[in-house]
DNA sequence: AAAATCAC
């Protein structure tokens, strides 16, 4: 009697864990139980496995079952030599037929993160007889992987002639052919290049109109492209329905410790429909926006106030006292798969919408955001353009500036900080593009050179634990250090490591921490008693116990249990991108070399900000320092907002 | 190279 042969597929499957409730380990015992191949799958056979009883045998047949659509694309990528553990995936974003629609486009592969063109094409040659790299729906994914490309570095829109480049690049014959297939798969389209403005002196000995400049010309994916639409119609919507909340007198009321620019402000939060109001840290906008509550409250208008992160949602409830709550918290949202129950169906019922830290708005959101503001609204966006873009793609803040379309209030005054201070002068020179050299005699600022990131590591460790709270007697408890990278030896993994062994050595009884670690979130945990902790805030532990910490957040304390343990990483260093929105007496910045490449002027602006009254700056990233300050972005964003928009106001 | 949000 022979052994029956294994199945490939069936052991691939099992393997790469797509089974659900089917353990590793039990996994591997499958084939001792009989079990290797689908057939073999029954309630009875899986009774032999070890630690299985009839109820979790019956559980588990069922569960095979149910995940026969992730089978079906196993046995077509173990067939091309792919990798199994990317059928989950597929199946989850394919539907129920994902292997029949592999099957018939198998270059609908590249919709899944992680999949090269490569992988794509072996699964065509194995799935279509006669696959070849002329094939349209080959073109088509390429046009859609090539913007989705693009949109990780926030662009919407792409050049038309960009896109005919990669197509050419990865060996198409006809690239126009690819875009057009594209377009009418409606999954991407195409912007034609805007008229050219008309030119009085031109005019006049022209024969012919100036044509659009084809090189214009633009293609998106429809989904950003039709956010981006939406958004520019809404905010015209809202500006033309918007009705004067109050008499410009009622600012009076509340103007009281405000300033001229923020008196304009209030004024034009309630006349316009759209308005904005920008300008650095400390130059007081939370405090008109408490202005505008206070006074809103009183007329008993409904105001909501929401920020893109739970930490900027936390921060403008305290300081407005009134109830702030996430703009996805606003908005109803449903879950991953995207989807607001609130929408033009079920719009908000707020008169009047604020919205801080506003730069960190996506066009995505953004336009889902207007979209539920029924006629009337008056929307205030709130933020600074010169810190961090949003995440996701879009330049959603900079575009609304840049248009024209609506009011805009720009503070400019300091408050916070000493005004003629060296950390506000050099943070208004980075805000302006320039980087002046250091003049600081008093140590508000001071740069330390570094030759290497192992160097820059060092130099923090002593600043931090020595040169600070020596020569400047700051508490080394109110410093912190940021860095624009987790890896390396001046990533935050490196720097908390040492960081901790001189200020705070331990075992890590809990969670690999002790009391007195400094710890960040990495995640929202609004709901743990008695008020939680959002992503991005640092606190300290105080206390230990079976399985849980309590940790002192700057909102208070907080008992942190469960799922939320993983939720916490140690936080002496900590990226820029998570210090954004946070200050503190003391900060050391690091720009590590390797770096270099991600340094730009709103990274460097953001990180220098974070500092109330000394600043320690541990450079190592040499000349890519002054460059990423001198651009005004290294690889700024494409987008259309912003013409839309103008279009749309005149 | 880094990154926010949401829900069951």
């Amino acid at each position: 009697m022979s052994a029956p042969s294994p199945d490939p597929v069936f052991a691939a499957f099992c393997a790469a864990g797509l089974w659900p409730g089917l353990g590793k380990r039990t996994a591997a015992e499958l084939p001792a139980a009989g079990i290797t191949s689908p057939d073999d799958v029954t309630a009875a056979r899986l009774l032999k496995l070890p630690r299985v009883g009839k109820q979790r045998a019956e559980r588990l047949f069922s569960s095979f079952l149910s995940a026969a659509p992730t089978y079906d694309v196993v046995a077509l990528l173990v067939g091309a030599g792919l990798e199994a553990r990317l059928a989950a995936s597929a199946a989850d974003s394919l539907g129920a037929d994902a292997a029949r629609r592999l099957r018939d486009d198998p270059w609908a592969l590249l919709g899944l993160t992680g999949v090269t063109l490569a992988d794509a094409d072996r699964l065509a040659i194995a799935v279509l007889p006669g696959a070849d790299r002329q094939d349209s729906r080959r073109g088509r994914a390429i046009v859609a992987l090539t913007l989705r490309t693009a949109t990780r570095d926030g662009h919407t829109v792409l050049p038309a002639d960009l896109v005919v480049a990669a197509l050419r690049a990865e060996g198409v014959a006809d690239p126009v052919a690819a875009i057009v297939a594209a377009v009418e798969s409606g999954e991407v389209l195409d912007h034609e290049p805007p008229e050219p403005e008309f030119a009085e002196d031109d005019a006049a000995d022209a024969d012919e109109l100036p044509e659009p400049d084809p090189a214009l010309r633009t293609l998106s994916l429809a989904r950003y492209g039709m956010a981006e639409e939406a958004l520019a119609e809404n905010v015209a919507r809202l500006a033309a329905t918007s009705e004067r909340i109050a008499d410009p007198a009622a600012v009076r009321s509340v103007a009281k410790g405000l300033d001229e620019a923020q008196k304009a402000a209030v004024a034009q939060v309630l006349g316009a429909g759209v308005s904005l109001l920008t300008g650095g840290p400390g130059t007081g906008k939370s405090r008109t926006v408490a202005a505008i509550v206070q006074l809103l409250r009183t007329k008993g208008t409904e105001v909501a106030l929401a920020a893109p992160t739970g930490r900027a949602a936390k921060r403008l409830e305290e300081l407005t006292d009134h109830p702030a709550v996430t703009v996805h918290r606003l908005l109803g949202a449903q879950g991953t798969s995207g989807g607001f129950a609130r929408n033009e169906e079920w719009p908000l019922d707020a008169d009047v919408v604020v919205v801080d830290e506003a730069s960190m708005l996506d066009v995505e959101l953004a336009a889902a955001l207007l979209e539920a503001c029924p006629d009337g609204t008056h929307l205030l966006l709130v933020g600074d353009p010169a810190q961090l873009p949003s995440i996701g793609p879009g330049h959603v803040l900079g575009d609304l500036i840049d248009s024209k379309a609506v009011p805009v209030t720009e503070l400019t005054t300091l408050y916070r900080q000493a005004e003629g201070g060296a950390i506000a002068r050099l943070a208004n020179a980075v805000r302006a593009g320039e980087l002046p050299p250091v003049d600081s005699p008093d140590r508000e600022v001071v740069v330390v050179p570094a030759t290497g990131s192992a160097e820059a590591a060092r130099r923090v460790v002593q600043l931090v634990t020595d040169s600070i709270p020596r020569a400047l007697r700051i508490d080394p408890a109110t410093v912190q250090v940021v860095t624009p990278v987790h890896r390396g030896p001046a990533g935050t993994i490196e720097l908390n490591k040492a960081l901790k062994a001189q200020l705070n050595p331990g075992e890590g009884t809990v969670w690999g921490f002790d009391v007195g670690d400094r710890v960040v979130a990495t995640a929202n945990h609004l709901d743990l008693e008695p008020i939680g902790f959002a992503n991005g805030e640092v606190g300290v532990v105080t206390g230990t116990g079976d399985g849980a910490l309590t940790v002192d957040f700057s909102s208070g304390p907080v008992t942190v249990t469960g799922t939320a343990l993983s939720d916490l990483r140690h936080g002496w260093a900590i990226t820029v991108h998570r210090a954004q929105g946070s200050e503190w007496p003391g900060v050391v910045v690091v720009l590590p070399p390797e770096a270099g490449g991600m340094l730009s002027r709103p990274l460097v602006y953001t990180a220098l900000t974070r500092a109330q009254r000394h600043l320690s700056i541990v450079h190592a990233s040499g000349a890519a320092l002054a460059r990423a300050v001198r651009e005004v972005d290294v690889r700024p964003r494409r987008t259309r907002l912003a013409r839309l928009l103008a279009e749309n106001a005149d």
